[in-house]
DNA sequence: TCGATGTATTCGGATAAGCGAATACATGCA
DNA sequence: TGCATGTATTCGCTTATCCGAATACATCGA
């Protein structure tokens, strides 16, 4: 069986999983997963003021998550690896199902 | 492009990924993976102490990550549905190719 | 160079998470 | 029933995280 070293999985925590732990992130990875956009752009369609957005862009940033490109005087950032969604996509069918089993429970 | 409703994302950080949110919880998880274990041995292997094991194991548990069944004195955890280790299996991944790519940008 | 636009950062305060130590609770067995 | 073993919870504290508001920083164009 498989059992990766502690340290291994403290770098998985800092780098990955603690930077998932946000909601606002998650869906700030959903949006960017849509195409690539600038912090404004962001912000206004997730509602969120700009600053909000622009830490939590840093946080993702700072993990290689996301990765930027300056055009003039907007700041496009994109996911650097689409992988990151595939792993939401699971945690999100793992979600339902655990929904519905605790549904089919209570029937 | 698929993007989820935000109840849907408050859903997901709030079941799923703010569980995987603590170092400690990821080795746990790993752990059951290799096979199902009650609370003192878990803390034993992982060398911590009873109680945080068992605090740990809470916080999986309110989520339906883990589940339980009751032996004797003992309690033995096992892991719900497998695919979360599957999930954190390809995000050591992501971990890995990011780090290699920096490498390689040093190089 | 100056103003406009877009982005990042700092500050202070509020909230949440985690821990050690102690203890309560549950179960089985003599 | 009473004790031993295993598990869960409480308390007080510390640390980490997030936010709004304000402001600093960067870039472009007139």
């Amino acid at each position: 069986m498989d059992f990766p070293p502690i340290e291994e999985l403290d770098l998985l925590h800092a780098n990955i999983c603690q930077a998932l732990g946000d909601p606002k992130r998650i869906q700030i990875l959903y949006a960017l997963h849509g195409e690539p956009r600038y912090v404004s752009a962001l912000a206004e369609d997730l509602g969120m003021p700009q600053p909000t957005v622009s830490r939590h862009l840093q946080v993702l940033r700072q993990r290689s998550i996301v990765q930027t490109e300056r055009d003039g005087q907007t700041v496009v950032y994109s996911l650097t690896d689409v992988r990151i969604i595939e792993v939401l996509n699971v945690m999100r069918q793992i979600l339902r199902d655990s929904l519905d089993r605790q549904a089919n429970v209570l029937t």
